[in-house]
RNA sequence: GCCGAGGUGGCGGAAUAGGCAGACGCGCGGGACUCAAAAUCCCGUGCCCUGCAGAAGGGCGUGUGGGUUCGACUCCCACCCUCGGCACCA
């Protein structure tokens, strides 16, 4: 029999406006029972979709249809991220105004969801580059500024040379633009901040109430980065007071330097005049430098002194005070403490630099560990540590002893007797101890660290190059894992404290300090206020006066909004640029005054529009409260892992700023958070010709124009690398069902996954067995109207009734729970592969088929809703697939099936019974029936039963000897 | 360096609560259809060994080494590797 063939692309026509039409998309936004607000991370529209960013929308269409289905009223807005550098690099490249870019390819990306079969409430359609939305962004900039957490401020920004544009802290990818990699310089510039860094600890502390994904949670943890400690003030000889920041207070007592960043204000005032030019010098090298540069912990540790000294507050003693570029301005106070014995990068300063050394800290092993170079003991002494229980042990250039810490106070003296007569010994773990014939030197101060290391000199004239003692030590191989440590451990030669074991350390030298006056707990944040300013033309100008009278002033709240000015021109401009947008008459005195000339960064625009959707169109306010209050917060949020810290945090910022306005209930946009993965793709690049599309590539891997060798890499598929696949090829040539199905099925949809053709012509043959089964069905069973009776049922149509039911358990769970909708595809495929073959019975019973194939087209409707719709129009079913309830699945069905029951026999399966799952699921009736069976009985002939496990509708496991 | 995720057939992956490892798909092999090919459909497919007309049977197997358990991809300890984020953050 010649059945009608499948033939996507008819179908899929008929039915791609029909949905839209019956407005099964348009979210009841009065009523709020049962509602469910879900969100894909809205595009920024560049040129066209390709078929890796169908893992965002495609998913979240399934979801939606899926949830309609269930039953919830559903809000599932989109619209376009159109403001910002993006938008105006793209369209500076294409030769266009940015308004027209935008528009085309917001034209573009309808087209695309439209033949995709994903839809949305297209009613609630925004644009943040139109004023009846940046009006209320500038709003929102009005209201950071009333409660000074908008501020301009003077300072080193990161700019990149590229976009002409300076860079938010977050925008910095490894030191480069986040858009064009250009590696980022410094600059010196006056900008407008958002103080993000008021809202650090709520940022941190509020992630626990977050359903997100752990590893997006840990890095935004991370990049707000607290850490505890403790503010300690340092007198200085000139007058003023360093303060500086540290986690370790309890290394106080071995801070024997300080270094400020070299842009640290108080510098020039620390600088002693014979240090000024070498000073100016070492500031304007750092400022040369890019952050790449400036940063690599490759880089040797340079600095300079400032020939002034500061006072350690707990030894009074006099230390020097240096600046180095490795001390950041922007992180703590500017200014650290060097203690050299327990901070690595202190420890490479001081060698670098000769600075005292001094330990405070035992090695938490509790080790010790002694060194002696050749000749320097006596012949006496290994029979004096043989009776202590110490055993050296010669290396090349000397003997080596572990010492366990009490044995500490009997083997200096001893070792003293033993000395030969120019010898010198030292003990290194807990504190150092330089030992000399005629005395032992603990090294607990800067005194007696220059009065070992020149008796040390004295003695042996290879160290006379040595500035301090621990560069005598490092040179000693043996002794390097114990000289320098930072670990905690019990305090030394720190006065009063010393003796305090480790874990107490940093609370008891707190309390000291504060005490004392001298410092206090504190805590400090990685994150940096949020730089908004942007030099460029397309985004929303910053609703600012400058006026020569009254100073900044705010464009009044009723003058909103700051409508950016029509240019002719293309290229990279600023509003600065433009002569007519810049005179404004002032706010206060009404007199001559200039507008400010930035625009805001894009990520400020994108980060409240989730609350715009509730009322796109109100004209007197940013959003409506009351409305935004029911629907929010976001129920299910869904787009890609990059936005992990930058999108994500700034609008977890501007929404507990709004809570605290007083206009959002909540204080966390995003309850729950999925981020799907990328679609990698093979790339192609030639050294001459650059990326090559892959369909050109020519056979070997060359390249179609000068036949050179090509390199690939499987990306992240890109317009700029060329590796992208179409979506309107692949829906020309196989339907949006293939591509939607073979999207979902590809792999876990959190994971970064390689296209592949061939897995696309699988979805494909998939969909045309399901097309021929239903054809099949809808001939023998279409008239059918009665529902199965499962009372009637056989052991076959038994079966079919159990897994048509655990296969709408298993797609129900997935889309209620963790989203692996591949696995749901895979149950669907099985369960069609069984329907197929009951099917071919020509004594099947029609009543099940036709209520099989049913419940079939609508789970695999979120899917592929085309080939369903259509179907279940053939089925005769009246209603549309959406008007239609998922269907629900019933537990007795699930009861009734057999098991198969496994059992092993000293833990290797031995035998397969089958079991009415009635039996299997109680122990011992399980049990029973295994022992009984002949299988089994054969296998244990001979043998002695010691054990039964019994684990209900699982399997049996039975130990014998 | 620090933090996080992960390592399963030829490949993508499954095993959701310690209970049949390899679902589902790709690829590959064989067959059907065809003059032929493509497409499509059907069957087989972890590795190794024994065996055979067809069967059947056994061993090994989830990065490596150890441990807990009747039973480990799953839990514990140590290590190796890959990917992602951060990185002179005091």
């Amino acid at each position: 029999m010649n059945r009608e063939p499948y033939n996507p692309q008819a179908i899929e026509e008929k039915w791609r406006d029909f949905w839209r039409e019956r407005g099964f998309f348009k979210a009841k936004i009065q009523e709020t029972r049962k509602k469910f607000y879900y969100l894909n991370m809205f595009p920024y529209p560049s040129g066209k979709l390709h078929a890796g960013h169908g893992r965002n929308y495609i998913l979240g269409d399934a979801i939606v249809r899926f949830l309609l289905m269930r039953g919830w009223n559903v809000l599932n807005p989109m619209g376009w991220d159109a403001f910002g550098l993006p938008a105006e690099n793209a369209a500076i490249e294409q030769g266009i105004h940015p308004r027209d870019w935008t528009w085309t390819n917001i034209r573009e990306f309808k087209r695309q969801f439209r033949a995709w079969g994903v839809e949305y409430d297209w009613d609630r359609e925004i644009a943040t580059c139109e004023p009846d939305y940046y009006k209320w962004t500038q709003w929102i900039f009005l209201k950071l500024y009333e409660r000074g957490l908008a501020y301009r401020a003077k300072g080193k920004v990161n700019w990149c040379p590229h976009c002409a544009v300076v860079l938010a802290n977050e925008q910095v990818i490894g030191g480069r633009c986040w858009r064009c990699h250009s590696p980022v310089e410094k600059r010196e510039l006056e900008q407008w901040y958002f103080k993000i860094t008021a809202y650090a600890e709520r940022l941190l502390r509020d992630l626990d109430k977050l359903d997100w994904p752990e590893h997006v949670k840990k890095m935004q943890e991370n990049w707000i980065g607290r850490s505890e400690g403790a503010e300690i003030v340092f007198p200085t000889e000139k007058g003023p007071e360093i303060k500086v920041f540290t986690t370790r207070p309890d290394t106080l007592w071995g801070a024997t330097f300080l270094v400020l960043a070299p842009e640290h204000p108080l510098v020039p005032e620390l600088t002693a005049w014979e240090q000024r030019a070498a000073v100016e010098a070492y500031r304007a090298a750092t400022d040369r430098l890019t952050e790449v540069e400036r940063t690599s912990t490759e880089k040797e540790k340079t600095g300079v002194f400032l020939g002034t000294y500061a006072l350690n507050p707990a030894t009074r003693e006099r230390i020097p005070i240096w600046i180095a570029d490795y001390v950041l301005m922007g992180y703590g106070t500017g200014a650290i403490m060097g203690v050299p014995a327990h901070d690595e990068r202190d420890f490479q300063f001081a060698l670098s630099h000769g600075l005292p050394v001094i330990p405070v800290i035992a090695h938490p092993s509790g080790e010790a560990r002694l060194f002696l170079p050749s000749g320097a003991f006596a012949s006496s002494l290994p029979a004096a540590f043989a009776s202590l229980g110490i055993h050296a042990e010669s290396t090349e250039d000397g003997a080596v002893a572990r010492v366990p810490a009490e044995q500490l106070a009997r083997v200096l003296p001893l070792l003293q007797r033993h000395m030969a007569e120019q010898g010198w010994g030292a003990v290194v773990g807990q504190g150092w101890q330089i030992v000399f014939p005629d005395e032992t030197i603990n090294i607990g101060s800067a005194a007696e660290e220059r009065r070992a290391l020149s008796r040390l000199k004295t003695i042996d004239p290879a160290l006379a190059d040595k500035r301090s003692v621990a560069e005598v030590l490092w040179a000693i191989p043996a002794l390097r894992d114990l000289v320098f440590h930072a670990g905690f451990g019990t305090m030394l030669n720190s006065g009063p404290l010393s003796g305090a074991p480790g874990p107490e350390a940093v609370r008891k030298t707190t309390a000291w300090l504060e005490e004392r006056g001298l410092g206090k707990a504190a805590v400090t944040y990685k994150l940096r206020d949020w730089l908004i300013s942007r030099q460029r033309y397309w985004g929303a100008p910053i609703p600012m006066i400058h006026c020569p009278r009254c100073g900044i002033v705010p464009v009044p709240e009723k003058d909103l909004p700051v409508l950016l000015p029509e240019v002719n021109r293309i290229g990279k401009l600023g509003l600065a640029d433009i002569p007519e947008f810049i005179p404004a008459p002032c706010p206060r005195c009404g007199g001559p005054a200039q507008r400010d000339t930035d625009t805001m960064d894009t990520f400020v625009d994108s980060s409240w529009y989730f609350l715009r959707f509730i009322s796109p169109k109100d004209g007197d306010r940013p959003f409506d409260p009351e409305l935004v209050n029911k629907w929010l917060p976001v129920d299910l949020y869904v787009g890609g892992v990059e936005h992990a810290i930058l999108h994500l945090l700034y609008a977890r910022f501007i929404t507990k700023f709004l809570h605290d306005l007083g206009w959002l209930s909540f204080d966390e946009p995003f309850k729950r958070l999925f981020t799907q993965g990328m679609v990698t793709y093979p790339a192609f690049w030639c050294p001459t010709h650059h990326w090559i599309p892959p369909k050109e590539v020519q056979p070997g891997n060359r390249c179609p124009k000068c036949g050179a060798e090509l390199t690939v890499s499987v990306v992240a598929m890109s317009k700029s690398k060329k590796n992208v696949v179409s979506p309107d090829e692949l829906i020309a040539q196989y339907g949006a069902d293939t591509e939607r199905l073979y999207t979902l099925f590809m792999g876990p949809p959190e994971k970064e996954i390689e296209w592949s053709e061939e897995g696309v012509r699988g979805a494909w043959r998939f969909l045309h067995r399901f097309w021929n089964l239903a054809l099949l069905i809808l001939e023998r069973a279409g008239n059918t109207r009665e529902d199965p009776d499962p009372r009637g049922f056989g052991p076959r149509e038994q079966a079919l009734w159990a897994k048509l039911h655990s296969t709408i358990k298993k797609v129900t769970e997935e889309f209620e729970g963790r989203l692996a909708l591949n696995t749901a595809v895979a149950a669907i495929m099985e369960f069609t592969h069984e329907l197929s073959q009951y099917a071919e019975d020509p004594a099947a019973d029609p009543r099940l088929l036709r209520r099989a194939l049913r419940d079939l087209i609508l789970l695999l409707s979120p899917f592929t809703p085309f080939i369903c719709e259509e179907l279940w129009h053939r089925l005769g079913e009246g209603k549309a697939v959406l008007e239609t309830p998922w269907p629900s699945y019933d537990p007795q069905a699930l009861a009734e099936a057999e098991v198969e029951i496994p059992v092993q026999i000293n833990g290797k399966v031995r035998a397969r019974i089958r079991v009415p799952r009635a039996k299997a699921a109680d122990p011992q009736a399980l049990e029973a029936v295994v022992l009984a069976s002949p299988e089994v009985q054969v296998r244990l002939q001979g043998l002695r039963v010691e054990k039964i496990i019994a684990v209900p509708e699982k399997l049996v496991s039975i130990v014998a000897r």
